[in-house]
DNA sequence: AATGGACGTTGCATGACATGCAACGACCGA
DNA sequence: TCGGTCGTTGCATGTCATGCAACGTCCATT
């Protein structure tokens, strides 16, 4: 691997953190200031940082447009939006299309219940790993050497009291989502916010994303959301059966 | 500028256009096979490209989340900026954006009083926390563990005789505030300065800035200024609308 | 089965180039 | 005016990125 690439995207990390001038960037990095210089000018020049007026850096605008056009180029994402879009128009409620790569899970889709235009807000941002829905069904179907060892590398932040504690607990819900075939989370990230989740398989069998509702229980009970759970799956069903080529787009109604 | 890094740089808006196995990389670089391979392992280590089964590869998820910072540190300047000139437009004071970062809170923009009398801010630098109204409003939006930690590490200057003097009294503060919804800062920093804020909500409810109007009360008495009080806050809710993507801007269609 | 080709991968010798140093200029606060 | 901080630049050094060639593997073809 190379020195000088793992420093320069060292820096990007670093810069998602908030503004940082030179001096702060080298000493992070732990190189001088004449070497972390050059550097940020070869990520300026390709516009993944931006410097502003107080000659701080911060991420660029070329990073937003690259990871817009990755997601375009997800192609179960297209595949999938359809029947977000009809599921929410049957439910009401938020729907979540999420994906797993490298010990992260990502929402790549959302549609918003109460505002018919599409949110790019919040997709793209890691989900809450141990206690999401989505992130339980992506998780389980890892082989169990890898679902053990991303267990244990894992942090078990209690964002509830009914958060995921620890790697066993962790370790157990998986178990028991795998074999069930959906997940939920009631109240494990937010209090009063609870989702349903199923799996999206491609043709091998193997979960390639994982879809979920949710609402707040303001709005409905955690058994009324239950209640659409044969519908979240269907749902699933038909995207999956897409995606793996079984049926076509207008065979599902 | 960097070759190396230049090179690695290149291979992502490349990877943008759809996924591209190892040869092709090589070509379009002009660059050796090994080359391009190394290249693409470190970016791999970094999560900014990923290997699909097929071997090719395509961008990765770190870059979309990356960007998903960025955009959220980069919008609300932006977005807020012509509403707090507007603000400052109707009522003559200081108008002041602020952030909260990694334990500190921040100026991130400012327009100037229109009367001769002005106090002494910079955009950039940290505010005092534990007395101005923004640090306020950005410190009760956080959990409460980390609001009670963080107020337990913090010095509690008194700058005059109404400075927040310790920290169970800035927790019942925070408490308050975060019930009301707004804060003010009646001379806990200088003597002669009353500040009034409101804070901008991201979609999800949550706190991502906040905005104050401050004034000597040489100029307006403290109850003058709180009367603004209503001003400042439908300022506030407009730019959380701005956004969170309720709104759009004026002008654009 | 056997063979050829395409592709990813790995040590290695070479020299291109990234690095740290020191010096300079600009800016800011005292 | 002066000292201090910060960004910037030219340069000598040697690190480290590079291309080469060889190897292993997987398919498709014969």
């Amino acid at each position: 691997m190379s020195q000088t690439v793992d420093r320069a995207l060292s820096i990007l990390p670093l810069l998602a953190e908030g503004p940082a001038d030179l001096g702060q960037v080298a000493d992070r990095l732990g190189v001088h200031k004449s070497t972390a210089l050059r550097l940020l000018r070869t990520l300026h020049e390709h516009g993944m940082v931006y410097r502003q007026s107080d000659q701080r850096y911060r991420l660029g605008a070329r990073l937003i447009a690259l990871a817009q056009e990755a997601m375009e180029n997800l192609d179960i994402r297209e595949i999938a939006h359809p029947h977000l879009v009809r599921l929410n128009e049957q439910c009401g409620h938020t729907v979540h299309l999420a994906v797993y790569e490298e010990d992260e899970v990502l929402y790549i889709d959302k549609v918003e219940s109460r505002y018919p235009v599409r949110m790019y807000s919040r997709i793209g941002k890691p989900v809450a790993i141990t206690v999401a829905a989505v992130a339980k069904l992506l998780l389980a179907d890892l082989p169990e050497h890898e679902r053990r060892a991303l267990a244990d590398k894992l942090d078990y932040p209690l964002y509830t009291a009914r958060s995921t504690p620890n790697a066993p607990a962790f370790l157990r819900e998986l178990e028991k989502v795998r074999e069930q075939g959906w997940a939920t989370d009631l109240g494990g990230h937010e209090e009063s916010i609870n989702c349903v989740a199923a799996p999206i398989r491609g043709a091998d069998g193997r979960v390639v994303a994982a879809m979920s509702v949710s609402a707040p229980n303001v709005v409905v009970t955690a058994d009324e959301l239950l209640s659409l759970l044969p519908l979240v799956r269907r749902t699933a069903d038909d995207i999956s059966g897409e995606y793996s080529g079984r049926t076509s787009a207008k065979g599902t109604v």
